[in-house]
DNA sequence: GAATTACATTGATCCTGATCAATAGAGTGA
DNA sequence: TCACTCTATTGATCAGGATCAATGTAATTC
């Protein structure tokens, strides 16, 4: 993932058609907005989404109070979205990859609640959300994926918290890898073995635990055999025990 | 809100002209779906909102699993949504009152993925899903007004997940008794005294926290006269100083 | 390649909130 | 009205994870 950075694609383009980077022959076509379009609307949304923004690690992509325009969808790269406590201690949101849109936070106010950037390298298809609306009146089946998307979205939120409010810092980090593992997968990706984009202290703001918390018990999983651990570098050697960990299962070792 | 129940209204309405229980006439229509629109429009809404659901105390409106077909717009009452961890354990994802949608967590895979449950008698309008897509194509505010609800639920759900993750047990109660506070407020009641509609143990499964903790927490901001607490009554008697405790502002006392 | 900075690990100690337990009060139904 | 159940309060104790602190390691910069 970190070496198919695209070439430049600052510029315009006016007209969709024969471009490698439609949506149409995109290959994250099956993860992202154009899930089941037939090939003439999915030309249709190939108008729309001309423009792609190349961004840099640590750069942002919006921040909170920007005015809304577009929906973010991730071609390459790994982003993060956070908010600042009222205390300024930062929480992070989600974590994002190939195929995830960001910025629908924004559709309710006119204005992103929350921060995104980048914390690798990366690839973004701007959506102009107007444009997305009206074009959703048009074809049900885009309106229709439009909305399965944000009720993903709620959903995924719905998951973090049930973590957040009902588990322990072993059953969340375990839960935390599988959940990447089970995204890398899905994306043809090990996985069994993958790098971690973010920190200790960002594993930590996401799960609600500390930056110590998370490398101890990085450190007990490698111990028990579970995973092993090289700095960023994670190797889940035990998938079974591992989301028996999550689960809270008894295991008689 | 405990008295206004409204009269038996199981009969399907064949025409909304003229009927009490239109959403044109409804007194909920500035909190809910119809916000913006003309009143042309809101007729329309008014043909396809035409069946009411009158829901007990302890009766679900809908199970994880349960096919997808409506929306679910609150009239009267209190309802309570909830997941069951893998253990077992209840967590509570949303408590929902006058004004506010549910069901949009089914959007994405055609059933619902969580509970919901009355926790006093109250009265839901159904929204048949399929036919709301079909009008959001042909009237571009009502459209905009429901990805602007899915969009506020995204951002509620980031918030709770801020709660979870980043704050400790005095300042999420002091932030859960604002937040009722707040959303009472914008509905006509009073802002600083009102029942609690769930126990100590569905807050604590919706903080994060056990019931024991919810208890000796709101004995202490008793005790220190933020609130007054007799069982389920609440009164908020300090609200200035009950925003520091939820902002873990330090102040001189 | 050395210096600097950011990130990670590990140990010792403390504190918040969980757990176990007992009692009391409110609500419900016979 | 009594009995029963559900709910809430309060106390005593314990443990998971936070905090404070020191050291080690990787990544950047000059």
């Amino acid at each position: 993932m970190d070496t198919q950075n695209q070439q430049p694609l600052n510029k315009i383009m006016m007209n969709a058609a024969g471009l490698k980077q439609a949506c149409s022959n995109c290959s994250l076509r099956e993860l992202c907005l154009p899930i089941g379009l037939e090939s003439s609307d999915m030309g249709r949304l190939d108008l729309l989404v001309t423009r792609r923004k190349h961004i840099q690690r640590g750069e942002h992509v919006f921040r909170v109070g920007a005015p809304f325009q577009f929906l973010f969808a991730i071609r390459t790269g790994f982003f993060k979205t956070y908010e600042l406590q009222e205390d300024g201690q930062e929480h992070i949101t989600g974590f994002h990859m190939a195929g995830e849109i960001i910025g629908m936070d924004a559709i309710s106010s006119d204005q992103n609640t929350c921060n995104a950037v980048a914390l690798e390298d990366g690839d973004l298809c701007e959506i102009p959300f107007t444009l997305l609306e009206g074009l959703c009146r048009e074809i049900p089946a885009l309106q229709h994926q439009f909305h399965k998307l944000m009720s993903r979205e709620i959903i995924r939120d719905h998951g973090i918290m049930m973590l957040l409010g009902g588990m322990r810092a072993e059953e969340r980090l375990a839960a935390f890898l599988l959940n990447l593992s089970q995204r890398y997968a899905a994306r043809g990706y090990s996985a069994s073995e993958f790098h971690l984009r973010m920190t200790r202290a960002e594993i930590g703001q996401y799960l609600g635990m500390k930056l110590e918390t998370v490398s101890r018990t990085l450190t007990k999983f490698q111990e028990q055999g579970l995973i092993s651990v090289n700095n960023k570098h994670v190797e889940l050697q035990d998938l079974v025990r591992l989301r028996q960990v999550m689960s809270r299962e008894e295991c008689a070792q």
